[in-house]
DNA sequence: TAGATTGTTAATCGATTAACAATC
DNA sequence: TAGATTGTTAATCGATTAACAATC
């Protein structure tokens, strides 16, 4: 299986993939023609996005379901559990913690901060939060590689920065904002408004 | 003002100058490599952006903040308040519908849709859930033409049916699965777990 | 004027699509 | 075998970067 040379983009793409075969029956067959239907993307892409990885399709038939999803879940090494840290226990934090949808998608939340004193001991989905004083020193002895963070804008860089100390080399990013980190570990932004406001510039203006 | 012509991921970064500028002082001047530094982007990138709209920039200084920033609000139709409805008001609902994140951003949530007896009636932020029956006759009377939709994967696409029938035009989809939408419609996904999947592909296993 | 940065063009780079031989 | 779809190459398309004349 390669790695490295693969564009990100191409990466990016996978976890579409999967989430489209995962809502699917195991047995059978599914082409890419039906697949790219499914997730919105041509069957040529599709077709060179999974050669990357080695020919696992059938030609004549497609792809065998159940097999492809287990392939994509190794490639995106999700066919295991990892252990995710929230920080920040506002409103979204709260929603993050509880949210079920990390389950069998290869995610688990086991660690949740933050510093207001009313939020701390409380407990949200399977954790009771903790004082973000401690964060690090927990976060480097559960040795979590993956974080989200749900504090206000002001303090996002400062949380990052520590995350990336404690060994985090995956952060989540809710705060609408951009982090800078050092090479070899990754951030994703979730910025809600932003989606909407690259919407709004092709709506009539009332 | 152009458009129609710019391409479409010239138009998703917009918000993220945006965002950047609201952080800064409206007087003063920011160039293109500053503000690239804050953004992660290359200047050229920035300018070039920028260019497709008419130039706003003086050669020698760089950009007026405030100037560009209520140039890209113009640009972004977000000089006025979009009414935003919230189908779904599970937990994941409820922070949205309560999320302060939109205003100053363009953004009101007007009214929030449930089918659980026992959240219709409930106050979240500024609204009161009502029932998902009466949805398309209370977004039509509101011209509401922005949705989001935080409802279960199985029933996203009947909601989102539902919404294209009563006008709106533009949709955040929470639910992780493709929706289907006619042409003129516009969606943007938000699924935290494909962002971190596409992490995990790049962590050492272990 | 001298210094600096924009706006824009051309060159480069990368991603998508089309097409078809290979093959189940 | 006939039919269908993959895997892959080449062509096309689009996006980013480099470079510099224009100009504040």
């Amino acid at each position: 299986m390669p790695s490295g040379e693969i564009p990100p983009i191409v990466i990016q793409r996978l976890p579409l993939y999967l989430r489209a075969l995962s809502g699917l029956e195991s047995e059978g067959e599914i082409t890419s023609q039906e697949l790219g239907r499914r997730v919105g993307i041509s069957s040529a892409q599709i077709r060179k996005d999974l050669s990357y990885f080695g020919g696992f399709g059938k030609q004549g038939a497609g792809y065998e379901v159940g097999r492809l999803r287990e392939k994509l879940r190794q490639i995106l090494k999700v066919d295991r559990e990892w252990e995710v840290v929230v920080v920040g226990v506002g409103a979204l934090g709260h929603a993050i913690a509880r949210y079920a949808g990390f389950n069998n998608r290869g995610f688990r939340v086991v660690a949740a901060f933050d510093k207001d004193p009313r939020v701390i001991g409380e407990r949200v989905g399977e954790v009771v939060v903790q004082d973000v004083a401690h964060m690090v020193n927990v976060i480097k002895r559960l040795k979590a590689k993956v974080a989200i963070v749900a504090v206000p804008t002001s303090q996002a860089q400062e949380v990052a920065d520590a995350l990336v100390r404690a060994g985090v080399r995956a952060i989540l990013n809710y705060a609408p904002t951009n982090l800078n980190v050092p090479d070899g570990v990754r951030v994703r932004h979730i910025d809600p408004v932003a989606g909407l406001q690259s919407m709004t510039y092709y709506l009539d203006s009332e």
